[in-house]
DNA sequence: CACCAGGCAAGTA
DNA sequence: TACTTGCATGGT
């Protein structure tokens, strides 16, 4: 084991020991994941929460109403989460291609291997990485890592990757510090987030309450 | 007022 | 390959 391994280990035992299970990813199905998966993108998950509040009183948050559901209607009842127009046509897309390719059967996708659905869901219009990822992850359950803005800024304060290493790059690179188990990948992108948005915050580089500086 | 928020795609050099 | 910009709303 090289010393990034374990210092990367040593900050999912510490953030295991602090958050416990903080039961990942929020919502009360799987399609509720992707749709909020694109609604998250580059927008706060607050504002996503309204939309998808919006989508559940109308009783819209399933695949074949929103696929069948008229584009401005879709955008109205997204609209806190920005970005309206063209995250209406993503879901569109997403929904079309859950539809068309595996007959909107989540056991089908499971079935699929973690690389060639993954192929599948990048040729998406409005999927990238990230995205894609987190389907994969906490839709799908298939064993990857998800690399966000959060998971730049925390491992690069802590030397374990440089802030503009490409996506990829960062992903393998955890990867191997891991054996790949859902569970694992699961817990570590929450802690991740969870940390940034309670201790590493942008504007706050220092950190200091945060329990990745505390001496264990 | 400026800056940030769980990205992505398209355009440019 | 490596930048830059548009996309849009809501909170601090």
């Amino acid at each position: 084991m090289n010393k990034k391994q374990l210092k990367v280990r040593r900050i999912y035992k510490k953030l295991h020991a602090y958050f416990g299970d903080l039961g990942w990813w929020p919502a009360d199905s799987d399609f509720e994941v992707i749709v909020g998966a694109v609604l998250t993108q580059n927008t706060s998950w607050v504002n996503v929460e309204r939309s998808l509040q919006n989508l559940k009183k109308k009783n819209l948050l399933d695949l074949y109403r929103i696929h069948k559901l008229s584009i401005k209607k879709l955008e109205t009842a997204i609209r806190p989460s920005g970005f309206q127009t063209i995250k209406a046509r993503r879901l569109k897309e997403i929904c079309e291609f859950l539809i068309k390719r595996y007959n909107a059967d989540f056991s089908a996708l499971r079935k699929q291997t973690c690389w060639k659905l993954r192929e599948e869901l990048l040729q998406i219009n409005g999927i990238g990485p990230e995205t894609a990822d987190s389907i994969l992850l906490y839709a799908v359950g298939k064993p990857v890592f998800v690399v966000d803005a959060y998971t730049r800024r925390i491992f690069s304060r802590h030397k374990v990757v440089d802030f503009n290493d490409s996506y990829d790059k960062i992903q393998t690179q955890i990867l191997r510090y891991f054996s790949p188990r859902v569970k694992t990948f699961n817990r570590f992108h929450s802690y991740i987030v969870e940390t940034a948005k309670q201790f590493c915050k942008k504007n706050n580089p220092l950190c200091e309450e945060c329990p990745l500086n505390s001496s264990m």
